[in-house]
DNA sequence: CTTGGAATGTCAACAAGGCTGACGTATTAT
DNA sequence: ATAATACGTCAGCCTTGTTGACATTCCAAG
């Protein structure tokens, strides 16, 4: 019988209700913060968070397929293709029709395309390099850390991959 | 594979274009796995992120203000309206006229309302928990200090606030 | 060569949860 | 008295998610 609740005589390895919603919280202000400027963008050129999703991650992996661009967002293909519908007719995009195998559509950011998502980033990555300025290199890979570890198995699996594609 | 990589032995402090997309990429994926479980639980009982924001929050700080709740949220009067109306009309949230101020609603988690928080913050906390374990406590601290340095400046206030109600 | 299944696109309908604007009603403050 | 505040509500709109159904194109296996 594995007691974990009390036989761990240092208690300076156990989590407190205190920390959790603590994280818990941060998480959720957070991620506010986070998405709060890119956003401000989006509206104001007819676009959503879906969209920045959709123009980073072709933007992430150009030539990358809509199926794969599905499983790494995890949403249906028809509100992916919604999405991706706005950003081809708008000239953002561009979709073209697989090589190898002519069924597949590979994806590509046009000069138009990329311009915003440079925008997107931009501010984006303000933020973020600011919060770990302030915070420092240590705390930084403690943030990495953690975030790693909070994400699904197969989530993680997805990021592994984009990570190990740039050679991180 | 001729990148930048290694040609700047002495930049540690520098934040680099990979180590801020790698981080942007894990809030993503991130916050995904941060809601993934409570957003199952949710969805069986017909409800949606929206409840589990209010839920929170009002575990959080039993007797706060209808007009409170919606600076910490963050949305409209419309939008909270809707979510606290379900939760109130089904029994999970009960609704005081002020006794000071009748013109103010406080707001309290039922028994069902405290019930289902309880479940909700089970899941979170567990995953919100290994991934602090796993991590460990110097990850833990970082994490938290990135975090907050990612928030709104007015956010901050908002999670500031919490903290200090809670003597943390 | 046929056929099953995979990859994609598309139509329709729906729901959650944001938003704006307008209006009503207590209640409190000036 | 009048203005401002706190709240509720009606109506309508948008984004972005969902399911289900169906067509097309193409690869691959029998």
């Amino acid at each position: 019988m594995d007691d974990q609740a009390g036989l761990t005589p240092d208690m300076t390895e156990d989590t407190h209700p205190r920390e959790l919603r603590r994280g818990i919280e941060a998480m959720f202000f957070a991620y506010r913060g986070f998405t709060k400027d890119p956003d401000r963008i989006l509206h104001e050129r007819g676009y959503g968070r879906a969209h920045h999703r959709a123009l980073h991650f072709i933007d992430r992996s150009p030539g990358t397929t809509v199926n794969n661009l599905l499983a790494i967002l995890g949403v249906t293909k028809q509100s992916l293709n919604r999405v991706l519908r706005a950003l081809i007719d708008e000239g953002l995009v561009e979709s073209r029709v697989g090589e190898k195998d002519k069924r597949e559509r590979h994806l590509w950011l046009t000069p138009a395309g990329a311009a915003l998502q440079r925008a997107l980033n931009e501010v984006q990555s303000a933020r973020v390099r600011q919060a770990f300025a302030s915070a420092g290199p240590e705390a930084v890979a403690g943030f990495q850390a953690v975030l790693e570890e909070m994400m699904d198995a197969d989530l993680l699996h997805h990021f592994r991959r984009l990570s190990d594609e740039a050679g991180d």
